[in-house]
DNA sequence: GATACAGGCTTGT
DNA sequence: ACAAGCCTGTATC
């Protein structure tokens, strides 16, 4: 988990996102502080990824499936391959997740949290039973999360 | 509201 | 192998 090496770190309307290909798949999407130095891109891929995010963002344009390599354990393999199932402007509790996985919901929590690819594997959409729930364990991105659901609403 | 405990999985010792 | 910590849920006061 290095913070170097991005193929390309650009400004959205949310903040910024930095995202890292290898291999001409994608391996990582994070959201990072505002005083990260903009890199432009170093590859057609990674220029193809940036207008996709770009425009989902902007114009709520839904996202396709790219070629993407992720890396974790079965479990959150399984889990984010569910989320990506998630269409746009719906939501699911991390409980419904859980029984639908024959798991704990504190397990699928565990599992969206080390999401490698924030957007693509949309572990936004999975909201606590009582509210909205966390984001990548940090209170300050939650209003990422929020931004998100309403993005997703109105363009749903 | 708060507080406690159950619960599946990851990560660090 | 053990313990602690999680983007939780339910129960209970």
């Amino acid at each position: 988990m290095n913070y170097q090496n991005y193929s390309s770190i650009f400004t959205t309307p949310v903040e910024k996102i930095g995202i890292r290909i290898v291999d001409d798949t994608l391996t990582n999407i994070n959201w990072l502080p505002d005083n990260v130095p903009i890199l432009d891109s170093n590859s057609s891929f990674s220029n193809k990824i940036q207008s996709l995010i770009l425009q989902y963002l902007e114009d709520g344009r839904p996202l396709p499936d790219i070629p993407m390599t992720l890396t974790g354990t079965a479990f959150q393999l399984k889990v984010w391959n569910a989320l990506k199932n998630i269409k746009m402007g719906h939501v699911i509790t991390y409980g419904d997740l859980a029984s639908k996985l024959q798991t704990s919901s504190r397990a699928i929590g565990q599992a969206c949290r080390t999401n490698p690819v924030v957007i693509f594997v949309p572990c936004h959409r999975v909201v606590s039973a009582s509210g909205i729930g966390g984001y990548m364990g940090k209170q300050n991105r939650i209003n990422i999360k929020t931004w998100l659901l309403e993005h997703e609403k109105v363009n749903a």
